[in-house]
DNA sequence: ATATCGTATGAACGTCTGTTCATATATGCA
DNA sequence: TGCATATATGAACAGACGTTCATACGATAT
């Protein structure tokens, strides 16, 4: 008989590659695995209809809590949990006057990151 | 007794705003819900450590689901159901050679939310 | 002091999600 | 025709997630 059962019977092309150029091209290209980890859980946070909101209209005005809750129709609890969830991610920052907790986007980045995913998302509307 | 009661003992702010002028901008500014939607769900996707992998790597060069399997470490089946999840969102695109499957980005944006996203993220780091 | 307001947070619960495993489809080759 | 390869897909399970509820905390006002 055959020695083929010396190769583990895994998923296809264990160790060939269909296109090596290509392969080895995005393999100098990839980012560090801290980065794109860094960079999928951006995006998570932001995947949220909740937590986007937030941080949209952070986006164009500094608000409290409070203002937040009502505007979006969301519970001041829900807010809160959102808002640290942001600033965990260092995607908000906040200042404090009194009691009211003020809160703003942390990066401009942030805001380029809607205005290009709008851009993506009015093809498909 | 005063008619204090008369207020449902919900969150906090049931009516009145802090700053009320601040919700109208944004209220002016904000995005549709569709849109508002759309963009919370491209990011949710995108917000996959396998998934963000194999649509930077097809940001870079059109691959075959094998080559993807094999360059990112991952089985074929959840580069499969990965792939489904980017092509619904219509994130990726592919065309079909004899049994081979190609696939690129299907949205030029989609590489500028990475270039951008990169951007914020290479200052935690 | 005590009450009230704005905000934060822990626990708990139901839901959603990504992977794996098994299998299906479909193309190419012998 | 039969077998291997490349990809797709359904079911199922473990783990993660977002909200709610109750409560705590700090600041202000009476």
């Amino acid at each position: 008989m055959s020695e083929k059962a010396a190769q583990p019977v895994g998923d296809a092309c264990e160790i060939q590659f269909v296109d090596e150029g290509k392969v080895e091209n995005v393999r100098r290209a990839m980012k560090s695995a801290e980065a794109i980890g860094l960079l999928a859980e951006t995006f998570r946070i932001l995947g949220d209809p909740t937590r986007i909101k937030i941080a949209f209209a952070l986006s164009k005005e500094e608000l409290c809590v409070c203002d937040i809750a009502n505007l979006l129709g969301v519970s001041q609890s829900a807010v809160s949990h959102s808002l640290r969830t942001l600033r965990q991610m260092k995607l908000v920052r906040f200042r404090k006057e009194g009691k009211i907790a003020y809160y703003t986007l942390d990066d401009e980045h942030i805001a380029n990151l809607f205005d290009e995913g709008f851009r993506h998302v009015e093809e498909l509307l």
